[in-house]
DNA sequence: ACTCTTACGATTGCATGCAATGTAAGAGAT
DNA sequence: ATCTCTTACATTGCATGCAATCGTAAGAGT
């Protein structure tokens, strides 16, 4: 076996490269909390490679929004205020329903018999209580379901900003706070979209986009009722 | 007076800094043309720097999206395709009359008076032709109206993505090809937008951002009429 | 007791040398 | 002539040492 066994799982890429998700890793395990400064020496250190390796990637990391860099002072995790939450939650409600409208156009057989077997998949996982570890599934299931759709959008920055916006939010987000009800409807809203797609109806399929965010917001943060809704294109 | 004023030209931030704007602006001069690789040493050479600070500067653009990195080879020039015109044409569209929208709400007396005398600027340009300075001047006001514009948005996210969305787009795209209509139409479109916000009205300002851009892609891109508008939230 | 100054320690910023890797040119065989 | 293997070179990837800078705490002065 390898001696350094520390980095070596994540595949023959740069130091840098695996630098950059161990971080990541971290900061989305709660290991490295909100405000606190990540030392370069000290995880050059832990992860037995140079600073300089640890230095790139914390820059890649500031430019992708995880962290903050103060000069000659360093780099600190990113705090997550409501503001931000806000913030995110205005973009998704305005891009997911984008990018499905878009993959209405774009989607091929293939791509749409794999979302609907992760829709059967959750349907299946909500049909009995679900543990810790059903949680967790059914978020990872529910990530994918959401990013397949996005990349068929054929929309690549439009994927790519929506990737960087959703996941630096997520920070471990899952169904636990979902009653039974909530579920349900979540997996029918899946369904619902797969078939307003298939349909190629674009109106349709953004629509109940809009609704299933706005069905998970009341469930996440305490609901401002700024329903002022945007005017039709 | 300094015997290396190659870079201290940009105040006293750091030499990483400075190098990310030399090579952002050769990028956007035209200097560094697409798919040409950026070379670490040449950079360092000429900047009178060592590689390091390059390498994070590099780094950094490659998340920006001005280059693309290849491991173990570099980092080149992004190429510009017809994809990439409509994919930014895409977001475009709806992010900016989302961030209209979004300012009816948040803006304040003073920026409104700002945007107002930026408008006034741009119109007494365009009432006498223009030379090359002329369009020069006209691009630089614009780009500052659309950019208070949407930092009146009170959405850092949205302001910081259409930002880098927009400026790796212009590459010095300026008036040249709008004709003596097109120009003031394009001014009125300001003009009706600022009356639009300073009624409150965020339907009439969202659409009138949508057909002052629409307006503008005929002129610049060969249209494709997928007219196909989404659907009202 | 409070404020301003100053010196120290910790941390990042930058330079440089060496190792790893990928590219391309050239020799040899078919 | 074409294809393959080898080898040398150019370039990035990484490690390490030193310089610049910032925060802090101790100490002098009011």
């Amino acid at each position: 076996m390898n001696p350094t066994p520390l980095l070596e799982a994540s595949g023959a890429r740069t130091a840098t490269a695996q630098v950059h998700e161990a971080i990541k890793q971290r900061i989305l395990d709660g290991v490295y909390r909100p405000l606190e400064f990540v030392r370069e020496a000290a995880v050059a250190k832990e992860l037995e490679v140079s600073r300089t390796p640890v230095r790139e990637a914390l820059r890649e990391l500031v430019s992708e929004g995880w962290l903050e860099a103060i000069p000659h002072q360093g780099a600190r995790v990113t705090e997550w205020t409501e503001k931000d939450a806000r913030e995110v939650f205005e973009l998704r409600l305005v891009l997911e329903p984008m990018a499905v409208g878009l993959a209405c156009r774009h989607i091929d057989a293939a791509t749409l018999a794999h979302l609907d077997d992760l829709a059967s998949r959750m349907e299946t996982l909500t049909e009995t209580p679900l543990d810790g570890a059903g949680h967790s599934e059914l978020a990872s299931l529910n990530h994918e379901f959401h990013r397949l759709l996005i990349q068929a959008s054929d929309n690549q920055r439009l994927a790519q900003i929506l990737e960087s916006v959703v996941r630096t939010s997520i920070i471990r987000r899952n169904f636990a706070s979902y009653d039974r009800s909530a579920l349900k409807r979540s997996m029918q809203h899946h369904r619902e979209m797969l078939i307003a797609i298939g349909a190629g109806n674009a109106a349709w399929a953004e629509n109940v986009m809009r609704a299933h965010l706005l069905a998970a917001r009341v469930l996440h943060v305490s609901v401002d009722s700024t329903a002022a809704s945007a005017s039709p294109p």
